[in-house]
DNA sequence: AACTATTTATAAGA
DNA sequence: TTCTTATAAATAGTT
Protein backbone atom coordinates (compact mmCIF):
# COMPACT_ATOMS: atom_id res chain seq x y z
CA UNK A 1 0.00 0.00 0.00
CA UNK A 2 2.39 2.61 -1.33
CA UNK A 3 4.23 3.42 -4.12
CA UNK A 4 5.32 0.12 -4.47
CA UNK A 5 4.62 -3.05 -2.45
CA UNK A 6 7.65 -3.86 0.22
CA UNK A 7 8.42 -7.49 1.47
CA UNK A 8 7.84 -8.12 5.09
CA UNK A 9 11.22 -8.31 6.74
CA UNK A 10 13.86 -5.68 8.63
CA UNK A 11 14.56 -2.59 6.59
CA UNK A 12 18.25 -2.16 6.32
CA UNK A 13 17.93 1.28 5.52
CA UNK A 14 17.87 2.91 9.18
CA UNK A 15 16.54 6.22 8.05
CA UNK A 16 13.37 4.12 5.88
CA UNK A 17 13.37 2.21 8.85
CA UNK A 18 12.45 4.88 11.35
CA UNK A 19 10.21 6.40 9.21
CA UNK A 20 8.41 3.43 8.36
CA UNK A 21 8.05 3.17 12.28
CA UNK A 22 6.69 6.34 12.80
CA UNK A 23 4.03 5.79 10.21
CA UNK A 24 3.27 2.05 10.96
CA UNK A 25 3.34 3.09 14.54
CA UNK A 26 0.86 5.48 14.12
CA UNK A 27 -1.11 3.47 12.04
CA UNK A 28 -1.73 0.48 14.34
CA UNK A 29 -2.44 2.68 17.02
CA UNK A 30 -5.33 3.90 15.66
CA UNK A 31 -6.07 0.63 14.18
CA UNK A 32 -5.73 -0.46 18.37
CA UNK A 33 -8.06 2.15 18.90
CA UNK A 34 -10.74 1.19 16.32
CA UNK A 35 -10.52 -2.11 17.26
CA UNK A 36 -11.06 -1.29 20.97
CA UNK A 37 -14.23 0.99 19.90
CA UNK A 38 -16.06 -1.02 17.65
CA UNK A 39 -16.10 -3.98 19.15
CA UNK A 40 -15.51 -3.62 23.01
CA UNK A 41 -12.61 -4.97 23.43
CA UNK A 42 -9.92 -4.31 26.28
CA UNK A 43 -6.65 -3.78 24.30
CA UNK A 44 -2.87 -3.81 25.38
CA UNK A 45 -0.27 -2.79 23.36
CA UNK A 46 3.13 -2.28 23.86
CA UNK A 47 5.69 -0.79 21.46
CA UNK A 48 9.44 -0.65 22.05
CA UNK A 49 11.17 0.72 19.28
CA UNK A 50 15.02 -0.50 18.12
CA UNK A 51 16.30 2.68 19.45
CA UNK A 52 14.40 1.49 22.82
CA UNK A 53 12.04 4.36 23.14
CA UNK A 54 8.58 2.99 24.38
CA UNK A 55 4.81 3.81 23.13
CA UNK A 56 1.33 2.30 24.69
CA UNK A 57 -2.23 2.04 23.51
CA UNK A 58 -4.34 0.91 26.34
CA UNK A 59 -8.12 0.86 26.47
CA UNK A 60 -9.84 3.07 28.55
CA UNK A 61 -10.55 3.67 31.28
CA UNK A 62 -8.33 0.48 31.90
CA UNK A 63 -4.78 0.63 32.85
CA UNK A 64 -2.00 -1.28 31.50
CA UNK A 65 -1.30 -2.82 34.95
CA UNK A 66 -4.98 -3.71 34.27
CA UNK A 67 -4.69 -5.73 31.50
CA UNK A 68 -1.19 -7.45 32.70
CA UNK A 69 -3.07 -8.65 35.31
CA UNK A 70 -6.14 -10.06 33.51
CA UNK A 71 -3.36 -11.18 30.89
CA UNK A 72 -1.44 -13.15 34.14
CA UNK A 73 -4.68 -14.40 35.58
CA UNK A 74 -5.90 -16.07 32.21
CA UNK A 75 -2.11 -17.57 31.30
CA UNK A 76 -1.68 -18.19 34.42
CA UNK A 77 1.87 -16.85 34.89
CA UNK A 78 2.77 -14.64 37.86
CA UNK A 79 -0.98 -14.35 39.19
CA UNK A 80 -0.26 -14.86 42.60
CA UNK A 81 2.20 -12.66 42.85
CA UNK A 82 0.82 -10.69 45.67
CA UNK A 83 -0.66 -13.27 47.70
CA UNK A 84 2.51 -15.39 46.89
CA UNK A 85 4.48 -13.03 48.82
CA UNK A 86 2.22 -12.41 51.53
CA UNK A 87 2.96 -16.89 51.99
CA UNK A 88 6.44 -16.08 51.04
CA UNK A 89 6.72 -13.61 54.50
CA UNK A 90 4.72 -16.38 56.50
CA UNK A 91 7.07 -18.40 55.65
CA UNK A 92 9.79 -16.96 56.24
CA UNK A 93 8.81 -15.52 59.53
CA UNK A 94 8.31 -19.35 60.46
CA UNK A 95 11.28 -20.76 59.60
CA UNK A 96 13.03 -17.37 60.98
CA UNK A 97 11.23 -18.31 64.16
CA UNK A 98 12.07 -22.23 63.77
CA UNK A 99 16.07 -21.40 63.09
CA UNK A 100 16.49 -18.96 66.01
CA UNK A 101 15.16 -21.51 68.20
CA UNK A 102 16.79 -24.33 67.00
CA UNK A 103 20.32 -22.44 67.42
CA UNK A 104 19.28 -21.44 70.84
CA UNK A 105 18.72 -25.36 71.74
CA UNK A 106 21.53 -26.24 69.94
CA UNK A 107 24.09 -23.46 71.69
CA UNK A 108 22.53 -25.03 75.10
CA UNK A 109 22.97 -28.42 73.92
CA UNK A 110 26.87 -27.55 73.09
CA UNK A 111 26.94 -25.66 75.92
CA UNK A 112 28.15 -22.67 74.02
CA UNK A 113 25.67 -20.27 75.76
CA UNK A 114 25.15 -21.53 79.26
CA UNK A 115 24.22 -18.03 80.76
CA UNK A 116 20.82 -17.76 79.16
CA UNK A 117 19.76 -20.81 81.38
CA UNK A 118 17.34 -20.50 84.11
CA UNK A 119 19.48 -22.47 87.01
CA UNK A 120 15.99 -24.37 87.46
CA UNK A 121 16.45 -26.08 84.29
CA UNK A 122 20.15 -27.33 84.29
CA UNK A 123 19.04 -30.12 85.93
CA UNK A 124 16.83 -31.17 83.01
CA UNK A 125 19.40 -30.02 80.48
CA UNK A 126 22.35 -32.28 82.28
CA UNK A 127 20.17 -34.94 82.72
CA UNK A 128 19.34 -35.18 79.13
CA UNK A 129 22.74 -34.38 78.05
CA UNK A 130 23.64 -37.67 80.38
CA UNK A 131 20.83 -39.89 78.07
CA UNK A 132 22.14 -38.73 74.99
CA UNK A 133 25.88 -40.00 76.05
CA UNK A 134 23.96 -42.77 76.80
CA UNK A 135 22.43 -43.33 73.81
CA UNK A 136 25.71 -42.90 72.18
CA UNK A 137 27.57 -45.08 73.64
CA UNK A 138 24.77 -47.89 72.78
CA UNK A 139 25.23 -47.37 69.66
CA UNK A 140 29.04 -47.65 70.13
CA UNK A 141 28.11 -51.33 71.35
CA UNK A 142 26.13 -52.14 68.77
CA UNK A 143 28.25 -51.07 65.47
CA UNK A 144 30.89 -52.92 67.40
CA UNK A 145 29.09 -56.10 68.39
CA UNK A 146 27.87 -55.65 64.54
CA UNK A 147 31.63 -55.76 63.24
CA UNK A 148 32.65 -58.48 65.41
CA UNK A 149 30.09 -60.74 64.84
CA UNK A 150 30.79 -59.92 61.17
CA UNK A 151 34.42 -60.96 60.83
CA UNK A 152 33.46 -63.69 63.22
CA UNK A 153 31.46 -64.44 59.61
CA UNK A 154 34.23 -63.87 57.56
CA UNK A 155 32.99 -60.91 56.38
CA UNK A 156 34.28 -59.17 53.23
CA UNK A 157 35.12 -55.18 54.86
CA UNK A 158 33.04 -54.01 51.90
CA UNK A 159 30.04 -54.01 53.56
CA UNK A 160 30.60 -51.80 56.50
CA UNK A 161 32.37 -49.28 54.39
CA UNK A 162 29.55 -49.41 51.65
CA UNK A 163 27.10 -48.88 54.39
CA UNK A 164 28.75 -46.26 55.63
CA UNK A 165 29.26 -43.94 52.25
CA UNK A 166 25.19 -44.69 51.93
CA UNK A 167 24.69 -42.67 55.50
CA UNK A 168 27.26 -40.06 53.81
CA UNK A 169 25.18 -40.15 50.86
CA UNK A 170 21.96 -38.92 52.37
CA UNK A 171 23.85 -36.24 54.55
CA UNK A 172 26.34 -34.86 52.45
CA UNK A 173 27.02 -32.32 55.06
CA UNK A 174 28.44 -34.25 57.31
CA UNK A 175 31.70 -33.63 58.44
CA UNK A 176 31.94 -30.26 57.06
CA UNK A 177 33.03 -27.56 58.70
CA UNK A 178 29.83 -25.30 59.52
CA UNK A 179 29.40 -22.43 60.98
CA UNK A 180 26.15 -23.41 62.41
CA UNK A 181 26.52 -26.68 63.22
CA UNK A 182 29.23 -25.87 65.66
CA UNK A 183 30.38 -29.68 66.53
CA UNK A 184 33.51 -29.74 67.41
CA UNK A 185 34.74 -26.43 68.58
CA UNK A 186 34.38 -26.36 72.21
CA UNK A 187 36.95 -25.62 74.16
CA UNK A 188 37.18 -27.70 77.23
CA UNK A 189 37.39 -25.27 80.64
CA UNK A 190 37.16 -27.41 83.86
CA UNK A 191 39.38 -30.33 85.20
CA UNK A 192 37.19 -32.66 86.64
CA UNK A 193 36.43 -35.66 84.36
CA UNK A 194 33.62 -38.31 83.07
CA UNK A 195 34.09 -41.91 84.77
CA UNK A 196 32.09 -44.68 83.36
CA UNK A 197 30.61 -47.46 85.49
CA UNK A 198 30.98 -49.92 82.28
CA UNK A 199 34.36 -49.67 80.55
CA UNK A 200 34.53 -47.32 77.19
CA UNK A 201 34.68 -49.91 74.33
CA UNK A 202 36.74 -47.76 72.32
CA UNK A 203 39.81 -48.05 74.40
CA UNK B 1 -12.15 1.49 3.60
CA UNK B 2 -15.25 -0.99 2.31
CA UNK B 3 -18.39 -0.77 0.74
CA UNK B 4 -19.63 2.15 3.30
CA UNK B 5 -17.56 4.48 5.72
CA UNK B 6 -17.82 3.86 9.34
CA UNK B 7 -18.23 5.90 12.82
CA UNK B 8 -15.71 4.84 15.26
CA UNK B 9 -17.66 4.19 17.71
CA UNK B 10 -19.47 0.69 19.38
CA UNK B 11 -21.04 -1.47 16.66
CA UNK B 12 -24.58 -2.11 18.18
CA UNK B 13 -25.52 -5.36 15.78
CA UNK B 14 -23.55 -7.97 17.51
CA UNK B 15 -23.55 -10.07 14.58
CA UNK B 16 -21.48 -7.40 12.80
CA UNK B 17 -19.80 -6.42 15.87
CA UNK B 18 -18.43 -9.98 16.07
CA UNK B 19 -17.55 -10.26 12.45
CA UNK B 20 -15.93 -7.19 12.41
CA UNK B 21 -13.94 -8.41 15.39
CA UNK B 22 -12.58 -11.25 13.65
CA UNK B 23 -11.67 -9.29 10.58
CA UNK B 24 -9.66 -6.02 12.20
CA UNK B 25 -8.22 -8.72 14.92
CA UNK B 26 -6.91 -10.30 12.12
CA UNK B 27 -5.54 -6.94 10.45
CA UNK B 28 -4.30 -5.98 13.65
CA UNK B 29 -2.43 -9.04 14.30
CA UNK B 30 -1.11 -8.78 10.54
CA UNK B 31 0.08 -5.06 11.37
CA UNK B 32 1.35 -5.70 14.69
CA UNK B 33 3.70 -8.42 12.93
CA UNK B 34 4.78 -6.51 10.13
CA UNK B 35 5.85 -3.58 12.04
CA UNK B 36 7.65 -5.77 14.45
CA UNK B 37 9.77 -7.04 11.39
CA UNK B 38 10.28 -4.25 9.75
CA UNK B 39 11.32 -1.99 11.85
CA UNK B 40 12.89 -4.02 13.95
CA UNK B 41 10.69 -3.66 17.02
CA UNK B 42 9.75 -5.31 20.31
CA UNK B 43 5.87 -5.35 20.51
CA UNK B 44 3.63 -7.15 22.97
CA UNK B 45 -0.13 -6.88 22.08
CA UNK B 46 -3.17 -8.66 24.40
CA UNK B 47 -6.48 -8.64 23.19
CA UNK B 48 -9.45 -9.36 25.22
CA UNK B 49 -12.82 -9.99 23.31
CA UNK B 50 -15.82 -8.48 24.21
CA UNK B 51 -16.84 -12.04 25.30
CA UNK B 52 -13.46 -12.55 27.73
CA UNK B 53 -11.67 -14.64 24.88
CA UNK B 54 -7.95 -13.57 25.06
CA UNK B 55 -5.44 -13.68 21.72
CA UNK B 56 -2.03 -12.07 21.86
CA UNK B 57 0.85 -10.74 19.51
CA UNK B 58 4.41 -10.86 21.29
CA UNK B 59 7.70 -10.66 19.21
CA UNK B 60 9.44 -13.70 18.52
CA UNK B 61 12.03 -15.12 20.57
CA UNK B 62 10.49 -13.04 23.37
CA UNK B 63 7.84 -14.39 25.62
CA UNK B 64 4.75 -12.04 26.32
CA UNK B 65 6.33 -12.29 30.33
CA UNK B 66 9.57 -10.37 29.51
CA UNK B 67 8.00 -7.41 27.60
CA UNK B 68 5.83 -6.79 30.41
CA UNK B 69 8.82 -6.84 32.90
CA UNK B 70 10.73 -4.37 30.19
CA UNK B 71 7.21 -2.36 30.27
CA UNK B 72 7.34 -2.51 33.96
CA UNK B 73 11.10 -1.76 34.42
CA UNK B 74 10.78 1.30 32.00
CA UNK B 75 7.50 2.97 33.76
CA UNK B 76 8.38 2.03 37.27
CA UNK B 77 5.26 -0.43 37.94
CA UNK B 78 5.75 -3.49 40.09
CA UNK B 79 9.74 -4.20 39.08
CA UNK B 80 10.82 -4.41 42.99
CA UNK B 81 7.91 -6.55 43.60
CA UNK B 82 9.92 -9.43 41.19
CA UNK B 83 13.48 -8.48 42.20
CA UNK B 84 12.40 -8.73 46.39
CA UNK B 85 10.85 -12.10 45.78
CA UNK B 86 13.95 -13.42 43.70
CA UNK B 87 15.51 -12.17 46.79
CA UNK B 88 12.64 -13.77 49.23
CA UNK B 89 12.99 -16.81 47.38
CA UNK B 90 16.77 -16.95 48.12
CA UNK B 91 16.65 -16.36 51.45
CA UNK B 92 13.87 -19.01 51.62
CA UNK B 93 15.94 -21.46 50.58
CA UNK B 94 18.77 -20.70 52.86
CA UNK B 95 16.66 -20.90 56.04
CA UNK B 96 15.48 -24.12 54.93
CA UNK B 97 18.55 -25.86 54.43
CA UNK B 98 19.96 -23.87 57.70
CA UNK B 99 16.57 -25.30 59.80
CA UNK B 100 17.38 -28.62 58.27
CA UNK B 101 21.33 -29.01 59.40
CA UNK B 102 19.99 -27.47 62.84
CA UNK B 103 16.87 -30.43 63.14
CA UNK B 104 19.76 -32.99 62.37
CA UNK B 105 22.06 -32.04 65.02
CA UNK B 106 19.70 -31.76 67.45
CA UNK B 107 18.59 -34.64 66.84
CA UNK B 108 21.82 -36.27 66.86
CA UNK B 109 22.15 -34.56 69.90
CA UNK B 110 19.16 -35.37 71.72
CA UNK B 111 19.84 -38.99 70.56
CA UNK B 112 16.91 -39.13 68.31
CA UNK B 113 18.26 -39.98 65.37
CA UNK B 114 21.24 -41.77 66.16
CA UNK B 115 21.35 -44.35 63.19
CA UNK B 116 22.21 -41.48 60.53
CA UNK B 117 25.12 -41.27 63.11
CA UNK B 118 28.78 -43.13 61.11
CA UNK B 119 30.45 -45.41 63.50
CA UNK B 120 33.59 -42.86 62.91
CA UNK B 121 31.62 -40.01 64.41
CA UNK B 122 29.96 -41.75 67.68
CA UNK B 123 33.39 -40.86 69.46
CA UNK B 124 33.27 -37.11 68.55
CA UNK B 125 29.78 -36.74 69.47
CA UNK B 126 30.54 -38.56 72.29
CA UNK B 127 33.14 -36.39 73.80
CA UNK B 128 30.97 -33.13 72.44
CA UNK B 129 28.18 -34.20 74.34
CA UNK B 130 30.29 -34.99 77.81
CA UNK B 131 32.03 -31.33 77.23
CA UNK B 132 28.36 -30.57 77.26
CA UNK B 133 27.34 -31.91 79.93
CA UNK B 134 31.11 -30.71 82.27
CA UNK B 135 29.83 -27.25 81.04
CA UNK B 136 26.04 -27.73 82.15
CA UNK B 137 27.88 -29.01 85.66
CA UNK B 138 30.25 -26.21 85.58
CA UNK B 139 27.68 -23.67 85.19
CA UNK B 140 25.71 -24.82 88.36
CA UNK B 141 28.93 -24.50 90.09
CA UNK B 142 28.87 -21.16 89.42
CA UNK B 143 25.04 -20.97 90.18
CA UNK B 144 25.57 -22.75 93.43
CA UNK B 145 28.28 -20.47 94.73
CA UNK B 146 26.96 -17.28 93.62
CA UNK B 147 23.39 -18.19 95.80
CA UNK B 148 25.69 -19.30 98.55
CA UNK B 149 27.59 -15.94 98.56
CA UNK B 150 24.33 -13.86 98.42
CA UNK B 151 22.84 -16.03 101.16
CA UNK B 152 25.83 -14.88 103.58
CA UNK B 153 25.94 -11.52 102.07
CA UNK B 154 22.16 -11.36 103.41
CA UNK B 155 20.99 -10.69 100.26
CA UNK B 156 17.06 -10.30 99.19
CA UNK B 157 15.59 -13.51 97.47
CA UNK B 158 13.81 -10.91 94.65
CA UNK B 159 17.12 -10.55 93.11
CA UNK B 160 17.77 -14.16 91.80
CA UNK B 161 13.81 -14.53 90.98
CA UNK B 162 14.44 -11.43 88.90
CA UNK B 163 17.18 -12.52 86.99
CA UNK B 164 15.17 -15.89 86.17
CA UNK B 165 12.42 -14.23 85.13
CA UNK B 166 14.55 -11.50 83.04
CA UNK B 167 16.07 -14.78 81.09
CA UNK B 168 12.77 -16.09 80.75
CA UNK B 169 11.19 -12.99 79.14
CA UNK B 170 13.91 -13.36 76.17
CA UNK B 171 13.47 -16.87 75.81
CA UNK B 172 9.61 -17.04 76.20
CA UNK B 173 9.45 -20.29 74.73
CA UNK B 174 11.48 -22.17 77.06
CA UNK B 175 9.60 -24.39 78.67
CA UNK B 176 7.04 -24.62 76.28
CA UNK B 177 6.62 -28.06 74.52
CA UNK B 178 7.54 -27.80 71.11
CA UNK B 179 8.11 -30.69 68.69
CA UNK B 180 10.82 -28.91 67.22
CA UNK B 181 13.26 -28.84 70.00
CA UNK B 182 12.66 -32.47 71.85
CA UNK B 183 13.85 -31.36 75.14
CA UNK B 184 12.81 -33.51 77.34
CA UNK B 185 11.31 -36.36 75.52
CA UNK B 186 14.05 -39.05 75.54
CA UNK B 187 12.97 -42.08 76.71
CA UNK B 188 16.08 -43.92 78.84
CA UNK B 189 16.61 -46.85 77.22
CA UNK B 190 19.89 -48.05 79.21
CA UNK B 191 21.05 -49.56 82.79
CA UNK B 192 24.31 -48.31 82.83
CA UNK B 193 25.35 -44.77 84.25
CA UNK B 194 27.80 -41.91 84.49
CA UNK B 195 29.41 -41.28 87.58
CA UNK B 196 31.26 -38.42 88.70
CA UNK B 197 35.01 -37.98 89.62
CA UNK B 198 33.65 -34.94 91.83
CA UNK B 199 30.75 -35.07 93.26
CA UNK B 200 26.79 -33.69 91.64
CA UNK B 201 26.48 -30.51 94.14
CA UNK B 202 23.08 -30.57 93.64
CA UNK B 203 22.53 -33.40 96.05
C1' DA C 1 -16.31 -18.02 4.31
C1' DA C 2 -15.99 -15.46 -0.16
C1' DC C 3 -16.58 -11.32 -2.86
C1' DT C 4 -15.83 -6.57 -4.09
C1' DA C 5 -16.59 -1.65 -3.96
C1' DT C 6 -14.57 1.57 -1.21
C1' DT C 7 -11.94 3.45 2.23
C1' DT C 8 -7.65 3.60 4.42
C1' DA C 9 -2.75 3.01 5.00
C1' DT C 10 1.53 3.89 3.44
C1' DA C 11 6.07 3.73 0.23
C1' DA C 12 8.47 6.69 -2.19
C1' DG C 13 9.46 11.13 -3.47
C1' DA C 14 9.72 16.09 -2.47
C1' DT D 1 10.00 15.61 10.15
C1' DT D 2 5.97 16.66 7.27
C1' DC D 3 3.35 16.79 2.94
C1' DT D 4 2.00 14.63 -1.32
C1' DT D 5 0.29 11.06 -4.08
C1' DA D 6 0.23 6.74 -6.50
C1' DT D 7 -0.69 2.41 -5.13
C1' DA D 8 -1.22 -1.55 -1.95
C1' DA D 9 -3.95 -3.27 1.68
C1' DA D 10 -7.85 -3.51 4.68
C1' DT D 11 -12.43 -4.05 5.27
C1' DA D 12 -17.96 -2.95 5.33
C1' DG D 13 -21.55 -4.61 3.41
C1' DT D 14 -23.22 -8.18 0.57
C1' DT D 15 -23.82 -13.07 -0.97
Amino acid sequence: MGRGKIAIKRIENQTTRQVTFSKRRAGLLKKTHELSVLCDAQIGLIIFSSTGKMCQYCTQPYRMEQIIERYQKVTGTRIPEHDNREHLYNELAVLRKETRLLQLSMRRYTGEDMSSIPYEELDQLEQELERSVNKVRERKIQEHRAAIEYQQQGGLEAKPVEHHQQVLDEFPFYGEPSSVLQLATIPQQFSYQLQLAQPNLQD
